[in-house]
DNA sequence: GTGAAATGTTACAGATATGTGACCAGGGCG
DNA sequence: CGCCCTGGTCACATATCTGTAACATTTCAC
């Protein structure tokens, strides 16, 4: 099972193309998402989270470079892969596509074989070096390749947005956060969501993480939380 | 919070319209201006300089798209964020507003919960975190990004007051400031409070610190108080 | 030394912020 | 279609903060 219904997001403004694509990317197994502008696009991505996307560079609205640069600011976001499509004779822009955090980067015109060959081999070394290490702090374990959490050799039953939350911890220890941020961060940007969700899913993270290590997650009064070792 | 206070300009030729996002607007703490056509909002945004503009599609004379096309030509404005308004089944013109530099579009008619919830979405990636620096002064280290103040590699526990003024103590060390100035700077302006409670809080900010450090808060007499590593 | 003024300390009640459990809506799935 | 899971929100419980007043102590001028 391997790139086996993964979702793909197809960014494009004109119709004919994703629809091509679309049809290629079916066929060799894959479900698609299209989007015909930056805004749609956010809305997928955080509400399907799709397992890569493939963006056209001249959009309507916010360029398609635009877009990349900012999925790949936000935690929530940030590994999900990309490959950037562009028409033919803007080879110069290829450095910048791939500057902006693109994975891949495929002249208009190109075959559908040629497309499928590269999605695949972006998917393939899709989770980079790094973001699949395994984290451990005091004895509670975060492993991205199981997509799991132990504590003490015990498995830890999180939610997905639990998880990502505890991620986004582990990987940012000790810094304070406010709730704002940690909406953009682990929620992503452009969700309407009260401040106040924060505290349930950081009560949730800290129930869900017992007694051991609840105290790890730490509230900064009239700012907001942060993940440490360190006492209080 | 880092909403509050924040002035939003709100431009829709119909009075009552205007007049219910305002109060709504109020009550989650934001100070509102209105305008009910272009001329008056580009004065308004010109001498008040409004943190952020919920603009009305449909307006008489110069449409809410040109003047938003327009504010994102000049460079004075063009990070002001916009927040498009539009009646509804208009939604074609989605891609238009945002095109036009909008940086979120909200189809009439809208709660006003999630006309807050947007607007806050959309303040919150406009402000760009400051750089913050950890000051350390003889064993104490006020770390802003951690939000946390260390004596001695110990943490130490201030409330968010306490905070605030340590904080205003460490980056203006050496200099006496009476308690009118403390509640200016420390408090923020326009707030009523006894200037005795500076003491009270300067109490308990040197408690926290305890006796390795409560000397570094000196008292003088008949003026204020000050922040310095000589001792008095 | 004495008394008045300034500052230190403490206690407390109201205001705020956060913790917590429950509920409801939407989506996936059999 | 109905069940279960998830996520977001609300309402209420707690915890913590804040400004004040009241009283104690220090300082300083005389």
């Amino acid at each position: 099972m391997t790139n086996a219904g993964k979702r793909v997001l197809i960014v494009d403004d004109e119709a004919p193309i994703r629809e091509m694509i679309a049809v290629a990317l079916e066929m060799a197994g894959y479900e698609c998402l299209e989007a015909e502008n930056v805004q749609d696009a956010h809305s997928l991505v955080v509400d399907q989270r799709p397992d890569m996307i493939l963006l056209d560079w001249m959009l309507p609205g916010t360029s398609g470079i635009e877009f990349a640069r900012r999925l790949k600011r936000e935690e929530a976001t940030a590994e999900l892969p990309i490959i950037m499509l562009t028409a033919k004779g803007e080879e110069e822009n290829k450095v910048q596509g791939l500057e902006s955090g693109a994975d891949d980067y495929i002249p208009k015109p190109f075959s559908p074989r040629e497309l499928v060959a590269r999605l695949k081999a972006v998917l393939r070394r899709a989770t980079p070096p790094g973001v699949e290490e395994t984290i451990e702090v005091n004895g509670l374990i975060l492993d991205p390749v199981c997509h799991r959490v132990m504590a003490h050799d015990k498995a830890v039953d999180v939610g997905p947005t639990e998880y990502r939350l505890l991620q986004f911890f582990m990987t940012h220890q000790e810094r304070a956060y406010s709730r704002s941020q940690l909406l953009d961060q682990v929620w992503g940007g452009n969700v309407y969501v009260e401040e106040r969700t924060v505290d349930v899913h950081i009560r949730r993270l800290r129930k869900a993480l017992g007694q051991s290590h609840e105290q790890l997650i730490q509230t900064v009064r009239g700012t907001g939380y942060r993940f440490s070792t360190k006492a209080s």
